[in-house]
DNA sequence: ATTTTATTTAGATATTTGTCTAAATATTTA
DNA sequence: TAAATATTTAGACAAATATCTAAATAAAAT
């Protein structure tokens, strides 16, 4: 879950995945769609590949990526398993407060 | 979504929401489960806080979290969201191999 | 009123992360 | 075989993060 968790949490990654929901795409046009260094989308989508959420097949000099939708399952089975297990409460009484104004008899 | 994606990437993070779906707990019991200082773990409340992951309400000098289910929704209609507008594509044939082994015919 | 208890804020520091440029690798084209 | 193209690896560096100790704040107990 580490790797995956880390793997979303820098929106480049994210809008990675969001450009691969539309078919696959080579290293390069994916650099392309960045306003930075193809190394440093490099870097991204190696972060990507470690944590399983995309797939990288070697086509010539070409290098496709694409989604792999069995992990996104994995992490929504994570979020729906961790919904399920939360213990409802009680339901909390209203705390009486404090009264600002209180009944004063002078003698 | 920054901030939350930011929340979850962390194990700390991750336990104190695990432990908080038992029930409400003060930070001092929540600080009192980790091999961690107060104040680290006072910061790392902190970040579930501003991702509205976890509410804090005082109450006298302690002061009592409990999750918020409602953002828990939000990232797991994220998730499902991605999931349902990723596009199909068309099933890939696949490629016929070059044959290592072809019919020599010698004059 | 002073001390104790619960918690946070401030400031310092080591580690991790995101980015860059330059160089390396691998494949295709001329 | 040499040049061009696609991509990654290596190394440097600044910014972000997680952690710590010490100090500040606020409420409760003595």
């Amino acid at each position: 879950m580490n790797t995956l968790f880390k793997a979303f949490n820098d929106a480049t990654r994210r809008e990675i995945l969001e450009m691969l929901k539309d078919g696959d795409m080579t290293a390069g046009e994916i650099a392309d769609k960045f306003n930075m260094s193809k190394p440093s989308i490099s870097h991204h989508l190696d972060l990507l590949k470690q944590a399983d959420l995309v797939v990288a097949v070697k086509q010539g000099q070409f290098i496709t990526y694409s989604l792999n939708m069995t992990v996104m399952d994995e992490v929504l089975a994570w979020f729906v398993q961790f919904k399920s297990s939360v213990k409802k409460e009680e339901i909390a009484l209203p705390k009486v407060e404090k009264p600002r104004i209180r009944l004063q008899i002078n003698k």
